[in-house]
DNA sequence: ATAAAGTATACGGTTACCGTATAGTCAAGA
DNA sequence: TCTTGACTATACGGTAACCGTATACTTTAT
């Protein structure tokens, strides 16, 4: 398909390739797609099968080539060396596609959470039955000082980032029993973030059955009051406190702006007295 | 999780979130993330919910969201709309997503274009026996002027890229049979471009059956003499042309450099004498 | 022949950063 | 307490892949 040697302007081929004309300026500039022919005034005119190059290399921008590296394909190229960069790029295609579908899944959690924010009456404490729940925990960080506190979340961060685990829950914080009936509740023992499945190495479980759960608003330094008062509500409903306690965000400065909007939610498993 | 209030620098604030502390410094200059304190002589300090609040950011990139758009989205935000941006983008993604396995599925059929051509024997002609293929095709452009064949040309590439029918296969040219027969080489009917699947509309079908088949090295003004070599060659094997000549580019620009190595692949249905 | 439509060059601007230079700051050990 | 090395800040310039606009020239259609 030769076509007659028949040639487009510059407009009609941005037309045809859906650009403008000065991306074609451009490719001809960085010598990335020159024209097949320029006339004496300087018109540039370009062939049927320059379209098909012009798909490849959009073909290659897509897959997060730099046009300076598509030019340099373009030009040293053998039949084998394509082959092997366009398996190369093939495999990266499927670990992008791969990683937006995680993206998906974040934003659909991210949703849910929302949602169910908005459901709730944070003035009310109540006892729930709640499923079982998959979580990844950090190191122990029991009684440990400011310095560690900060690299152990530093590398719990960084750790769920790399092994994907990170699934657009916020980060929890596990209060041991003991802690909480000593009412030493700023004293972590573990970081936790909740996973969808139990589709990693050895999940923590976070056991199914009855919680006490209230909820926190505002900033953290008096969250001992919330905690007195949900330890207050426990007894009155005759339940008593069989577990640890599970704390994280359920507002945060993703949904809404400021300190004073952020309400904290404490889940602790408990039994009928 | 409010962490004891602990806060990062802009170096462990960099790591955490794997990016260079320079991005930082941007995000701030724009007032996309400015640190949750900075102390007297300017030094930034991150807290761990900020660590969220990037990631959120992260996401928003990936899909596709200018920091400016990002700003007004964090800034100005109800839970609504919160959710109503996020079911927006959670489509856009899945278009996304189908886009990539479209780009992916023309990268194979590349692949196998190439590998084809690296077997082949440019120089001999065959009969052989090939399967139904699925065409979409151009109007008819029998005949037709310059301007009504540019024009053709232009709406059928920009049609099947609309429609997303290019999958990576060259555009072929159908030559009918009695232009064939009367030497008539430059005049065709339509342009074509062939499908995976049978998946469009009404596509045309290019008959199961045997097909006389010839390479045409070079330019295009020359064809006719491959031409009449493939004649000649189909009478002293005892067939006659029994159908349209399809014409495609089996190795162009995107493979290899220079007019002169261009293949255009012939194919034309035959039956025995 | 003339006007409308198209084309070319040039220059500046944009986004989301990266690099480097220079200068100030913090924290740990001697 | 002082010093040293690691860290931090600002500032300025540069990059990629374009987009917009101004000005001047060509082509084509009537």
């Amino acid at each position: 398909m030769d076509a007659k040697n028949k040639l487009f302007t510059t407009g009609e081929f941005a037309d045809v390739c859906g650009v403008k004309k000065q991306t074609l300026f451009h490719y001809d500039d960085i010598g990335l797609l020159k024209p097949e022919h320029k006339n004496e005034n300087g018109y540039r005119y370009y062939s049927v099968q320059q379209a098909e190059i012009f798909s490849v290399i959009e073909m290659l921008k897509e897959i997060g080539m730099s046009l300076a590296e598509i030019k340099d394909f373009l030009h040293f190229k053998t039949p084998k060396e394509t082959i092997e960069l366009l398996t190369e790029k093939e495999e990266m295609m499927q670990r992008k596609i791969v990683k937006m579908q995680h993206t998906q899944q974040i934003i659909q959690n991210k949703k849910k959470q929302i949602e169910e924010a908005l459901r709730l009456n944070f003035d009310l404490f109540t006892i729930e039955k709640m499923e079982t729940e998959y979580y990844v925990l950090s190191e122990n960080i029991l009684n440990c000082s400011d310095k560690e506190f900060t690299k152990s979340i530093m590398s719990f961060i960084k750790y769920t980032k790399r092994e994907g685990l990170d699934f657009g829950y916020p980060i929890g914080g596990l209060i041991r029993q003991e802690q909480v009936e000593a009412g030493d509740y700023w004293n972590y023992s573990h970081f936790y973030m909740r996973m969808d499945q139990a589709e990693f190495g050895e999940p923590f479980i976070k056991k199914a059955g009855k919680y006490g759960v209230g909820y926190h608003k505002g900033s953290y330094v008096t969250i001992h009051k919330t905690y007195e008062k949900l330890k207050t509500y426990l007894s009155k409903v005759g339940y008593r406190i069989y577990g640890d306690s599970f704390e994280e965000y359920v507002i945060d400065e993703v949904s809404v702006s400021g300190i004073d909007n952020y309400v904290t939610k404490i889940m602790i498993q408990v039994e009928k007295k």
